[in-house]
DNA sequence: GCCGTTTTCGGCCCGACTGTTTTCAGTCG
């Protein structure tokens, strides 16, 4: 087994545990271990189990070396499958439903056997679950509510779509006069692609109206939680909001505290512990036990931190931007002082993946070129489909030489500042070929290479099919590299560790495409890559003009990534990028 | 189940909120 199929076996130990009602520091020990595998590489697993040093890594004791040895080993574990016979698998759903945990979910089994949702919902449909001792009506109709919204509520949502209904409260917060310092936190503070839901933090002089403020929001469609300095409320999406409100003193603690993640978290408190301090959401303070609660809260006085540039020069590190916050080693590089300068959105030049009404797109070739003008763009690439998507509209040869001619013309007419590339969105054909000729291609400025069909083959067909299209010479970048679409669709099954070597060694260029619902390559993939040597090219993908601004996810994404402005070629000057493209035909064979 | 300048037992983060109680247990983050 590898190290993070074994992780999730420790993972769903810990649920039947809790499940069962053992002590809950046990659970989290298994929770804690997980995680602990997880940190580890995969060849480094093995290496600790042939010489018996796994009881090294902290939080695995005997019990979890003896475990991860026998799954990594045998890939079994007969303490896990005796655990999994003992556990109604149905009982599992009903953690899922907000307001049930362990203890009520013991008591329902046992006084009214229930063993699913489906009897759960009997039971209270019948009145049966009112009437037992701790619960009671209001009980009832909230688990009612959480199974109808079951699904609603487990969602993510598009980091996009998230941050539209963020951004207007964190502006009507900031309004209110009570309030000092208001932000969103969270994952869609560190820009994570899908966003599970909002957190909200505030300080301020006086609670109450902000409170009242927060759950009386328009769309709030149920507030679910409502209490002096804390409030939570539902959106008719089912997406969530919570809101906190701390005294200012606390905010930046609160603020990095409720950013996280989790794991970045664990490794900044454990630093700060190595070090003689405590960190927590309400501060940084000396490690020892020790003194009341209202001595640790003058200590916190004492060592004012201001923001979060102090908190983390406090623990001799450099200001980590939200978006590298994810526990990957981000803190071992601000000690060294081995960040990178991110790619910012004002950096953005251009763009060159872009459609207009030709193909599939919903404003003219002039349109989208007075949008990109208006966004302060050097230059903008058009690159509509190519004759194979037809159900894009797609462009034949004829059609593409017109385009082509207009978009001359439209650059000799000097009507906008921005200068207008003519290039192609060229379907990668089921074998690997290009949906045009060589010559037709020659015609064109760039050409971005994507898979649209046969999505579906299997790894071996897809990797080779990208990769031959890669290694024709008239490809300049490869278009959203495994067609996602999150939340909605699977990647295609594709090595991306072959397709980025071969981009590499072809010296083409893999576009991250910013659409919020692609977001293709993976964040995760850009930090080795790029130090590789891959050029990347943030795309937007855009259908109609106001699609060109999406290229603010793709910077997310980039950032996540840790690439830098020089790593962009989009965020380069035209006149490089002219440089770079002919230079690249140059080397084609005409 | 893990951990130890409290070293083999007794902690382990803990405060806020809800719904049920009549002083608190369970859940959540």
């Amino acid at each position: 087994m590898t190290k993070n199929e074994i992780a999730d076996v420790l993972t769903e130990i810990a649920t039947l545990l809790e499940l069962k009602g053992e002590n809950p520091f046990k659970v989290r020990a298994y929770q804690t271990g997980a995680r602990a595998l997880e940190a580890i590489e995969e060849a480094e697993l093995g290496r600790l189990i042939a010489e018996e040093k796994l009881g090294t890594v902290k939080g695995l004791g005997e019990a979890l070396v003896q475990k991860i040895t026998e799954l990594h080993t045998t890939g079994r574990l007969i303490f896990f499958d005796n655990l999994k016979a003992s556990v109604e698998p149905g009982l599992v759903d009903l953690l899922q439903i907000p307001g049930l945990g362990p203890k009520k979910i013991q008591v329902l089994k046992a006084k009214l056997g229930v063993t699913d949702i489906a009897s759960l919902t009997a039971a209270c449909h019948d009145g049966r679950v009112a009437a037992l001792d701790g619960f009671g009506e209001k009980t009832q109709e909230k688990l009612l509510a959480g199974i109808k919204n079951r699904e609603a509520y487990g969602k993510r949502h598009l980091w996009w779509d998230a941050a539209a209904i963020a951004e207007p409260i964190v502006t009507g917060l900031r309004a209110l006069p009570q309030v000092r310092r208001a932000e969103a936190a969270g994952s869609l503070r560190r820009s994570m692609e899908t966003v599970g839901d909002l957190d909200f933090l505030v300080s301020a002089t006086d609670v109450a109206p902000v409170v009242a403020w927060f759950v009386a929001m328009p769309g709030v469609k149920e507030v679910t939680a409502q209490g002096e300095t804390k409030a939570s409320v539902r959106f008719e999406s089912g997406l969530q909001a919570d809101l906190r409100i701390v005294p200012d003193e606390q905010f930046v603690f609160a603020l990095h505290h409720f950013t996280g993640s989790k794991d970045h978290n664990v490794q900044m408190r454990q630093r700060a512990l190595a070090r003689g301090l405590s960190l927590s959401e309400w501060g940084l303070v000396p490690a020892d036990g020790e003194g009341t609660a209202k001595e640790k809260a003058e200590k916190r006085k004492s060592g004012k931190v201001e923001n979060e540039s102090e908190l983390f020069a406090a623990l001799g590190l450099h200001f980590i931007p939200p978006e590298l916050r994810e526990g990957l080693g981000e803190i071992e590089a601000a000690e060294r002082a081995e960040l990178p300068r991110l790619v910012e959105l004002g950096d953005l030049r251009g763009a060159f993946h872009n459609h207009t009404t030709a193909s599939d797109g919903r404003n003219t070739l002039a349109e989208m070129t007075a949008a990109a003008e208006a966004l302060g763009w050097d230059y903008l690439g058009i690159a509509d489909h190519s004759k194979s998507s037809y159900q894009a509209n797609g462009l034949d040869e004829a059609r593409l030489a017109k385009q082509v001619a207009e978009i001359r013309a439209l650059n000799d007419s000097k009507k906008f500042k921005t200068h207008v590339f003519a290039g192609s969105e060229v379907d990668i054909l089921a074998d690997g070929r290009l949906d045009y000729d060589d010559a037709t291609l020659a015609s064109l400025d760039y050409v971005v290479a994507s898979v649209h069909n046969a999505l579906t083959q299997d790894e071996a067909t897809m990797t080779a099919r990208i990769i031959r299209a890669i290694e024709h010479p008239r490809t300049t970048m490869l278009g959203h590299a495994t067609g996602r679409l999150l939340l909605r669709r699977e990647a295609s099954r594709v090595d991306l560790a072959k397709v980025i070597d071969a981009a590499i060694a072809h010296g083409v260029i893999i576009e991250l495409n910013a659409s919020p619902w692609r977001l293709d390559l993976d964040w995760r993939l850009w930090r080795k890559a790029a130090g590789r040597g891959l050029l990347c090219a943030i795309n937007p993908d855009a259908h109609e003009i106001e699609g060109l601004r999406h290229v603010r996810a793709g910077i997310n994404a980039a950032r996540k990534g840790g690439l830098t402005r020089e790593q962009v070629l989009t965020t380069w000057p035209l006149k490089r990028v002219r440089e770079w493209l002919a230079a690249r035909s140059a080397k084609t064979p005409a």
